[in-house]
DNA sequence: GAAATTCCGTTACAAAATTCACAAACCAAG
DNA sequence: CTTGGTTTGTGAATTTTGTAACGGAATTTC
């Protein structure tokens, strides 16, 4: 599934999450055909905000009728190019690091953490979720071997850098970075940063905020 | 530190908090002053951008100068509302909720956990990290002993909402909602929702769609 | 089967965010 | 004390994003 225009909104893609986690709901709940502006209510945001982020991929809807609930799941799915499963690589295995590959939604998700990945002589070896971790140097190897596309760190922010590296070098085409530390990758690498503490200091400074404002 | 503007657009307290993870390191490697040129660079963002978000919250550098790092740290902080700690309370002790109470992260933040919740009679009474989990209904009752300001939502996605009208009826001011579902709470309590696979959903799109565009 | 209704896709418009550009402020050196 | 080299803070210009309005396609009703 191409798509139709050259620029599509970071905030879009965020949205099109969004509307996948929604479009969830309504299934389960039995509902089969939504329209744009239930779906917008849903969701919080504007009807004319979905059409126009649905039109950047293509026309899913009916008019007179709406959308159906599953076919346009499928669509957005293809669109962000989650209609099929991407191999993962997690280096760094800390705490956040076991609690990731514990955390089931990952497969369920489609990115299936294939490989850990530790530097530490003490880790490798060790079993975690019928899992063994491997020392980072076989990166490369194991990159090619299983297919790993995508590239999670979680490590300490002081290794963030070095295990940026290893991943680049081993041919993997995306990071997740978890560690609170920016890193440098070359360009055609696309390079995420994961920072929950960014919801918590929003919070923080709009209820501090919403206090004075009485 | 009190706002001079009325409205700051969401995106700038995101990249102010990268802005304090970047003068964090800079801190560390010992720099002690810093132009927003050099600071723009470190966050792969615009100079004019990072003088704009700073004005919003007041005066900050010296001109001809630049910004002192220590200094610039801690107005971002104020400005932001954590400059003092935050209490919160867990709702859901599943894989995800375990994982939060057990990383450290959070207290060195100042979003301190000091309760654990969760309906499940089996659960309740379990100590987790040196938190004995209680029962969801003792919700008001702590919110007031302990002077709970903010709720962490990590139940099921079924239960979500349940979770929230809990915290709102114990009065809580903010909510972070890691659970996949969308919930409604009156428009005076912050509202946040985490969702990483947001950023794997952009990392897959950008991937296959760089690609193509070869 | 015609009319009325619904609702999508798109274009035009408005709002917001980002970047540019420059005056004012500061420091250092002579 | 003055000059020169920096760098901030901010109003103006530009770009991007979001909203409203509307034509046209599908369905339902009579």
């Amino acid at each position: 599934m191409a798509v139709k225009s050259e620029h599509i909104p970071k905030a879009t893609i965020a949205r099109l999450a969004t509307y996948i986690q929604v479009l969830s709901e309504f299934k389960r709940e039995g509902t089969d055909v939504v329209s744009s502006e239930r779906l917008a209510e849903a969701c919080s945001v504007n009807s004319s905000q979905i059409r126009k982020d649905l039109a950047y991929f293509g026309e899913f809807g009916v008019r007179g009728v709406g959308y159906y609930v599953q076919d346009l799941i499928t669509s957005i799915k293809r669109s962000l190019g989650i209609d099929r499963a991407w191999n993962c690589a997690l280096v760094g295995v800390g705490n956040l690091g076991r609690a990731l590959l514990r955390h089931r939604e990952f497969t369920r998700k489609g990115f299936i953490i294939r490989g850990a990945f530790d530097c530490d002589p003490y880790k490798i070896g060790e079993m975690v979720e019928g899992m063994e971790i491997v020392c980072s140097r076989q990166l490369p190897a194991k990159v090619k071997e299983l297919g790993l596309e995508i590239g999670i760190i979680t490590t300490p922010p002081e290794r963030a850098q070095r295990a940026a590296n290893y991943l680049v070098g081993a041919g993997i085409k995306g990071i997740i970075n978890f560690a609170p530390a920016r890193v440098a990758v070359p360009k055609h690498i696309h390079l995420e940063y994961v920072d929950f503490f960014h919801y918590f200091y929003a919070a923080a400074f709009h209820i501090r905020f919403d206090e004075q404002a009485d």
